[in-house]
RNA sequence: GCCCGGGUGGUGGAAUCGGUAGACACGCAGGACUUAAAAUCCUGUCUGCAGAAAUGCGGGUGCGGGUUCAAGUCCCGCCCCGGGUACCA
């Protein structure tokens, strides 16, 4: 009997679904374990094979530890609020929900093909109103919560409001948006309004102005991934850079703890250095300088030690302070200047070192200590939003500094002495070692202690301050955009107020179109009922701008935990039960978004109680990015002839890409190409000798573009999903990208069918024998247990794949039928393959699953050598090898390879001058 | 630009602690079975030189240095490719 994985497949896959068998529930007599996938956005283009990598990974996990007696949460859902669907719509007209919904099938029957254990009962969809109604219940927890610096929590505006009425802001310390003071009584005597006004200053859901790309002629807001080169993607328009009243989430106030949480996690280090990065803590100092009319800039600067080495001022060009600071002369220049760079992004302002940029505003400011007057500047290189938006530069010694003073001729001084030669007129000295020099009271101090002694300095004479700066901004909460979870606010006189909870979900109205209104405002002002009417019967207009894509994202984890709850997000016994991801899968282009954001949320649930983990991903892997690798065919030029790869430089041709799908093996299917591309149907194909016809091969992004998108589907029709399984998997290992090629799937395939036959007589019957295995059959299987069981725990699915290879090659020739090895080996195979695996268990086990097996565990005993192949080598180049019994001392060792004729050999006379014994390992004689 | 990864045969990769580089596959070449094909099985396959062969000698893990008895692995300096860079998700 043949392997049919076709036949195979449907049968188990039903038998799985109809007896509910990836189903979990809360179980206290379990140990729980949660292992999550990120979840895809859907988008129209469908599943594509880079999508099942990191889900096949956490899938064979799952699958592994519900054998090993773990009771396993392995959901799956779909994220699926989001700009292309809405770009669509903008397209097509049809309402994103539609389009998103036929995605999702889509995405669902492609999963259901590939053998997921996920429990499908617990499905989310973040554009669910179902779910985003507590998403937007989050977002007013937000909104009603203020961040105590005191007890460094989140804690609800209540206690905020008792201290107010209480002290004013006397001993209040709070994340704000602006230091206020006032007093009691002040509070007590404000209207309502201004009271509400002064609340959003400390509120971690407020609105504030921020920057965005804002695109006049679209009337819209673009997101980075839309604008090329200043024009918007959409349309070619121009785009500038535009403040707008957002909302935000005050992020900012978590910075310290999201660092600090990084030590207690079990990440990649270079995800966790993407996170330290972009948090992006530093150390230093608040320093003020005065125009000799006592305008205060006020800088920060983390090297403080080389004030004596500023000798001029750069601040943004956005910086509120420029009008008041520009002389009359040079108002003009300074005008230009910024428009200039309200066309540039701010990836263009930092990216772009070469081109330096600068306008003098013809002021000039005191320095503090040496008294000089020095000139002050805006330029493109100092961003508003990073410490104070003002820098005192200083290009001995940085290189940013150094390039604007050579541009605009600027004095460059030398305060810190490297300890060796260097021209500090032709580059700069940025190392944060060293010695000052030429700093008076400074002169001789190394670094450190310099930079400790000017903070002192400048704190005493009252012109700055110590300061711990974060790079890491508020996260911007609003989208101008139609496809998001509506924000549950309205506004009375132009101040927000909470959406009452009974209102919620505050679903998405009925728009005639999904674009911003002429006035430009969002595409929810178009709605005709968009007010909220409130007790009284008073209408109030409701927000028009939407939440973020990662809105919905930050904690789909929990609401898997308890998905169909209408009463709260989820119940506090089941978020006890589950607790957090101990296992989470998913890109690493998700390392500082999503991943941020998510700690972000969960540590603020954790601060109202709600969660009782403080990090919600306990430990993370990241899977590599699969692309694609395209295929091209060669048209001779005004010929009727395509002419096969090698031979493509006899003609001068024209590439032309071909759909992957149709090319195997570097081959062409010349008749599935005229069928995809009839108006070729007459085209002669000149081949190779072997009368194939070879494409041409290039490895880039997948996209649909290219035609070199492969879905998972073709692959699973023609070997199945275990073969699809076992191949990604073969890859290489999971953390590395990889370009996708079918080229060695027949090797995974091939492995399957010979697995198989190991179970079948040579007439074709199922033939599993009950004698006694041999030891090398058993060792043969003992090793195999070892090997996969360490190598999954170490994440290593690639060597697993190779191991099974090995051990039904072994088992092959050993002739080996006998089910006290096949047994086994079909439970080690059952998270990896698990249809065929599950046929097999079965047939040897009369009606139970497989998926109720135990991991089967190895015998040691078996697997011990007595000897040890020693590799003898001379001067680290290896000659010959040596079978020596393990017990040998190191000395015995040595004694038997010197008695070795082979050694006398090499020595070639010499006196060894030193032997190395690695017992059990090599042998290393030094001549 | 900055930050983070990666680079090993014709190809994907293995080498888990610094200890025989190339496991396991793909592809290719040759062979068996077959009228033929498919399927399956067997043999060879990093590379240069010598040899009929067994084998021997040398080179070799992106490039250039270094540490070490021993380096794909550790250190220093480069090159190339991929990801992120705050409104793609």
């Amino acid at each position: 009997m043949e392997y049919n994985h076709k036949e195979i497949e449907r049968t188990w896959s039903k038998y799985w679904s109809e007896n509910q068998l990836y189903k979990v529930v809360e179980d206290p007599n379990l140990p729980k374990l949660y292992v999550l996938d990120m979840f895809p956005y859907p988008s129209g283009a469908g599943l594509h094979v880079g999508h099942p990598l990191g889900y096949i990974a956490s899938d064979i996990y799952s699958r592994f530890m519900r054998h090993r007696g773990f009771n396993v949460l392995h959901p799956m859902g779909y994220d699926s609020f989001g700009l292309p669907a809405e770009q669509y719509a903008i397209e097509t007209g049809q309402h994103p929900a539609v389009t998103t919904e036929n995605n999702i099938k889509r995405y669902r029957s492609q999963l259901d093909l590939l053998g997921m254990s996920y429990d499908w009962s617990r499905e989310v969809r973040t554009s669910d109103p179902k779910y985003y109604k507590w998403t937007q219940w989050i977002f007013l927890q937000f909104f009603n919560s203020w961040y105590n610096k005191k007890t460094n929590k989140a804690e609800p505006v209540k206690t905020l409001l008792q201290h107010l009425e209480e002290f004013g802001t006397k001993g209040l310390d709070a994340a704000c948006t602006q230091q206020l003071s006032f007093t009691a009584e002040e509070w007590n005597t404000w209207p309502e309004e201004k009271k509400q006004q002064t609340l959003l200053n400390y509120r971690l859901a407020y609105r504030s102005e921020s920057v965005v790309n804002w695109c006049p002629a679209l009337g819209t807001v673009l997101a980075n991934d839309e604008v090329k080169d200043g024009l918007s993607e959409r349309g070619g328009y121009p785009v500038v850079q535009k403040k707008m009243m957002q909302w935000s989430l005050r992020i900012t106030a978590y910075a310290q703890r999201l660092l600090e949480g990084l030590e207690q996690i079990d990440w990649s280090d270079s995800i966790k250095e993407a996170q330290r990065n972009w948090i992006g803590r530093s150390e230093g100092a608040i320093v003020n300088f005065y125009t000799p009319d006592q305008v205060p800039i006020s800088i920060f600067t983390t090297r403080p030690d080389t004030i004596f080495g500023a000798t001029f001022i750069v601040m943004a060009p956005e910086h509120d302070a420029v009008d008041q600071l520009t002389t009359d002369e040079f108002k003009r220049a300074v005008e230009q200047y910024r428009d200039y760079v309200k066309s540039r992004s701010e990836r263009d302002r930092l990216a772009d070192v070469k081109n330096v940029t600068g306008q003098f505003t013809g002021s000039y400011v005191i320095h503090p200590f040496s008294g000089e007057k020095i000139p002050v500047y805006i330029s493109e290189y100092v961003l508003a939003g990073y410490g104070t938006g003002a820098i005192m530069a200083v290009p001995g010694h940085d290189s940013r500094d150094h390039r604007f003073a050579k541009k605009f001729g600027l004095p460059i001084k030398m305060v810190v002495d490297p300890g060796k030669p260097w021209d500090v007129d032709a580059e700069t000295y940025e190392e944060k070692s060293g010695t000052s020099i030429n700093s008076e009271f400074l002169s001789g101090l190394p670094v450190e202690d310099a930079i400790s002694a000017i903070i002192t300095e400048i704190e005493r004479r009252g012109i700055g301050h110590r300061k711990v700066n974060f790079r890491l901004r508020d996260a911007v909460f609003g989208r101008q955009r139609y496809w998001g979870e509506p924000i549950p606010i309205y506004y009375k006189n132009g101040i927000p107020y909470p959406l009452p909870e009974e209102l919620l979900p505050l679903e998405l109205p009925q728009v005639d179109a999904y674009l911003p209104t002429e006035d430009g405002d969002p595409p929810l002002a178009r709605a005709k009922e968009w007010y909220y009417t409130d007790d009284e019967g008073n209408k109030w207009p409701l927000e028009t701008t939407t939440m973020p894509g990662w809105a919905g994202s930050s904690w789909y984890f929990l609401r898997y935990m308890d998905p169909a709850n209408e009463k709260e997000p989820f119940s506090a016994a089941k978020e006890k039960y589950w607790k957090s991801v101990d296992l989470y899968f998913g890109g690493s282009e998700h390392s500082t978004g999503h991943l941020l954001y998510a700690r972000f949320w969960h540590k603020f649930l954790f601060d109202l109680g709600f969660v009782t983990s403080d990090e919600p991903f306990a430990k993370l892997i990241n899977q590599g990015m699969i692309q694609g690798t395209s295929a091209f065919v060669y048209r001779v030029k005004g010929q009727k002839k395509f002419v096969t790869f090698s031979k493509k430089d006899a003609y001068d041709t024209q590439s032309l890409y071909v759909d992957v799908n149709l090319v195997e093996n570097d081959v062409l299917d010349i008749d599935g190409f005229k069928k995809w591309r009839p108006e070729f149907m007459d085209f002669e194909f000149e081949t190779e000798d072997d009368g194939s016809y070879r494409v041409g091969r290039e490895i880039e992004k997948m996209s649909k573009s290219k035609y070199n998108v492969v879905n998972p589907d073709h692959i699973v029709e023609k070997y199945g999903a275990d073969t699809l399984r076992l191949y990604e998997m073969f890859l290489g290992p999971i953390e590395l990208s990889k370009p996708w090629n079918t080229d060695g799937i027949t090797g995974v395939y091939n492995f399957l069918k010979k697995y198989w036959r190991l179970h079948f007589d040579e007439a074709g019957n199922f033939c599993v024998k009950d004698e006694k295995p041999t030891d090398a059959e058993l060792k043969t299987l003992h090793k195999t247990i070892k090997k996969v069981t360490n190598d999954l725990q170490n994440f290593s699915y690639n060597t697993c794949v190779s191991a099974f290879m090995i051990c039904v090659n072994e088992l092959t020739s050993q002739k080996c039928q006998k089910r006290e090895v096949l047994q086994p080996l079909s439970v080690l195979l059952a998270p990896f393959a698990p249809h065929i695996a599950e046929e097999i268990y079965q047939r040897m086990n009369s009606g139970q699953s497989v998926l109720l097996a135990r991991w089967p565990s190895w015998d040691e005993k078996l697997l011990e050598e007595d000897h040890v192949i020693y590799p003898v080598s001379f001067n680290g180049k290896t000659r010959f090898t040596l079978s020596l019994s393990k017990s040998l001392t190191s000395e015995e060792v040595e004694k038997a390879v010197l008695a070795e004729p082979k050694t006398a050999k090499y020595l070639n006379g010499k006196n060894p001058r030193k032997i190395i014994v690695v017992q059990g390992r090599i042998i290393n004689i030094v001549i």
